[in-house]
DNA sequence: ATCAATCGGAATGATTCGCTCCGTTTGAAA
DNA sequence: TTTCAAACGGAGCGAATCATTCCGATTGAT
């Protein structure tokens, strides 16, 4: 066997290691999605079931951790829209990015967006993910299976707004496991609810002006 | 001219206590929505443009404050549900409930009901509004305007994910005042979507089974 | 000019925050 | 079996924030 220096050991609880860093990323999410901006690193390491040192042993501050679950978000986020435009049916292919969004979990995380300073390698794959699902949209649109009068902006904001849910937060903080499938169930149908309010069909038409992007734009200023 | 003891002086400031009043419930349903639980009277106050000490002339704790919002926003939802059976449409007594309940501003008390003990005048106004919500949803189900599959459940939860707009919310903790009506026609428009989705028509049957009632009740137990 | 009513916000003690530091546990290599 | 680098949990620290109290300033009808 290879003689090994101390220096080259190989780490030999790495497993344990990757694991941890899934579970507070995610945990990141939850804890975010109930308590905004106010989000403790001692909420969240507990609810990675962690110790606090681990998380600083991974992430040198609370806003790195922020970021990179934010970055690893909007791969997230890009992944789907490729797998939507890889899809042949237009319809289908939009509706699957809205769902999969939908799905990833907790929502949103626009309100501490503003307040960090983001890098721009963030900035960077946000604006390549708008570019796909704008692709996916203007191929929806073509089809004529999207209703016409539903811009990308329009979209976004409606997965926003169905992807933050106020009951599995709640359930979920509150560790009543049993009734989180049927919570899912319930975001599913109010999901495909809107999925079908987007339809092209005889509808009445959308109020007012198409929103301007400023609406999304102003969000990821810092204040 | 009437003389007139110490004791029973009219309150000569009267008309300011009352629009200082308004503000702070205003103000605690903005911060609400923003920060959640985690709200605190120092930024409610701050939002009102009051100081500390007049908050806590007119409420004697912060629960306090907290339980007569949540009587006040009860009360609209049962004017707004009466107002929707007084219209001789079905249809268009359903919308304008759930219009007006989305318009009320920034979202469902839910988070904040769970953290609280709540009084029997409040349960009684929540069972009352219930039943006439019940009412609405029934009178369109039987006119075949409101799609067959969709329960008196789907429908509140609906309205609570429309009801917490995250873009106004932050656009009215940044003051960005001058967006807000764009941001609100923003909402309009995905109220119609949603409305539309909820009509009956040619579209496919929602996924799994209707949610139980069990979902939303949990919401209001004390942890 | 008076004074009860109402106001704003400094002060307070308790709590919670982000983060550092360090003693303990783990398990592959020797 | 012994060793030890790597990974762990969480007590503890100073700073910040919390809900609430208290009081001096302001207001405006009498």
């Amino acid at each position: 066997m290879t003689p090994m220096t101390p220096a080259d050991r190989r780490a030999p609880r790495q497993a344990e290691a990757e694991r941890n860093d899934r579970a507070l990323l995610q945990a990141a999410k939850e804890v975010l999605a109930v308590d905004g901006a106010h989000a403790s690193v001692a909420a969240i390491a507990k609810r990675a079931k962690v110790g606090i040192g681990t998380l600083y042993r991974r992430y040198r501050t609370k806003d790195d951790l922020f970021l990179h679950l934010l970055s690893v978000t909007l791969d997230q986020y890009l992944e789907a829209a490729e797998a939507g435009l890889a899809l042949d049916d237009p319809w289908e292919g939009l509706a699957h990015y809205v769902r999969a969004v939908i799905g990833f979990g907790p929502g949103s995380l626009a309100p501490i967006a503003g307040t960090l300073t983001l890098t721009a390698e963030i900035n960077e794959k946000s604006e390549h993910g708008d570019r796909a699902v704008a692709a996916l949209i203007e191929r929806a649109h073509d089809a004529g299976v999207l209703r016409a009068d539903a811009t990308a902006m329009d979209v976004e904001l409606l997965i926003e707004q169905l992807s933050k849910s106020p009951l599995l937060d709640q359930l979920a903080q509150q560790g009543r496991t049993e009734l989180m499938p049927a919570a899912q169930n319930a975001r599913d149908r109010l999901t495909a609810i809107a999925l079908d309010g987007l339809r092209a069909g005889s509808s009445p038409p959308l109020p007012g002006e198409p929103p301007g992007y400023e609406l999304f734009s102003a969000r990821w200023e810092r204040d």
